[in-house]
DNA sequence: GGTAAAATCCCCCGAAAGCGTGATTTTTTA
DNA sequence: TAAAAAATCACGCTTTCGGGGGATTTTACC
């Protein structure tokens, strides 16, 4: 039998680790490489072809979810295994519709990474237990805003404590467009003040910290 | 030979799982048992005896530094492993200034976490690589303040999203004095906004998200 | 090539944050 | 028990933030 071959996207060197110790775990499994963003992704797809690609759902700049699109437009033999950060478990949904094969909780055990694998190498679906179980209504998954480019460069830029001033200034746009974004960006956190928009910002890996 | 027993602290379950599945290598090594958090700490130690506790600098409440302190009061015995989080790593002097065996970073290979548990358990003393080489400059250590007690609730509550009138309220504390917590936050951390200081917070894990 | 979404710009105003500079009282600890 | 640290309270002032309205021009996509 023929080792699956895997890529792993994460842009957590912790979790890349992490992940690959586990998978050394599996004989017929090899981890043949790794990228810590979506294009990086892309070019060790071409590079190295592989059966199965664990792709982060939260990524900077461009998001697991459109990666995993792009993958399975450009490689379509390709398997997408979607894996959620630590706290948040959104955007599944969204990943399978893009084609993803599967779902892993990064807290997910020995056992139920293995399972995810094998299922996805034989074109089952696969998601984490505790998702069957505990998301058994799907509404209780936090939404995480979808934010354009020039918001989160906006939002990357408050959470590094620029001032709106500052943010427009280096952005070469109005003081009244920062104001828009930033505006827009409370709405869409749904939170009424910087520090609420930050937390969640961070716990939902959105910008770099 | 006897098994090595560990004890490993830290609150991300993540890093937990990790490392229990990389000690899970070693066949002379047995996790004992786990903790989130400084008091289950000294409970696991009182339950369960060990040799080694791998302990995370930054814990909520009560801090790595604190814990090493009293496991090496309560439990002389007991070698502490130090392990930092992601990107920094300091407190490491501290840690060791207070009986800490070795320090870790976290994203440790195999043979690092070997070699430190290893060193550890015959009384060496165990540092990760790179601490050596790129922390010659120990002064480029980014330093933590010493945060009071009544500043880490505040810090809480702004992290929280409150406002200043709210956090009065809910201390049951003047409106001037939350002014004057909150400014003497921003001079310890050197910032000068909200949004910093939560990055900051949140990046040393001084606050629950 | 039309339309929706994103990005841009504008104004007002009150509330909150931030800065300086104090002081007093309580608690901790050497 | 005396000194140091922490916690409390106070005032005036400036800047920024946040909420409420708008409007126009680019992009992106079907």
């Amino acid at each position: 039998m023929e080792k699956i071959r895997v890529l792993i996207v994460d842009d957590h060197p912790m979790v890349l680790e992490g992940m690959k110790a586990l998978l050394s775990n599996f004989e017929y499994v090899t981890v043949t490489s790794t990228a810590c963003n979506a294009y990086e992704a892309i070019d060790k797809l071409k590079a190295y072809p592989v059966d199965i690609a664990i792709v982060d759902i939260n990524l900077p700049e461009v998001s697991g979810i459109e990666l995993t699109a792009k993958i399975k437009k450009e490689f379509p033999a390709v398997k997408v295994l979607a894996m959620s950060t630590f706290k948040e478990r959104s955007y599944i949904s969204q990943m399978i519709q893009n084609g993803a094969s599967g779902y892993l909780v990064k807290s997910a055990s020995k056992d139920e990474i293995e399972a995810a694998i094998v299922s996805a190498n034989e074109g089952k679906l696969y998601l984490s237990l505790d998702i069957n179980t505990t998301d058994v209504n799907t509404e209780s998954i936090p939404q995480i805003p979808v934010v354009s480019r020039r918001e989160k460069e906006v939002l990357q830029l408050i959470v590094d404590g620029l001032t709106n001033p500052q943010i427009a200034e280096k952005l070469f746009i109005s003081l009244h467009t920062v104001d828009s974004h930033r505006k827009n960006l409370l709405a869409k956190f749904n939170v009424s003040n910087t520090a609420s928009l930050i937390r969640i910002a961070i716990k939902y890996n959105l910008v770099n910290t």
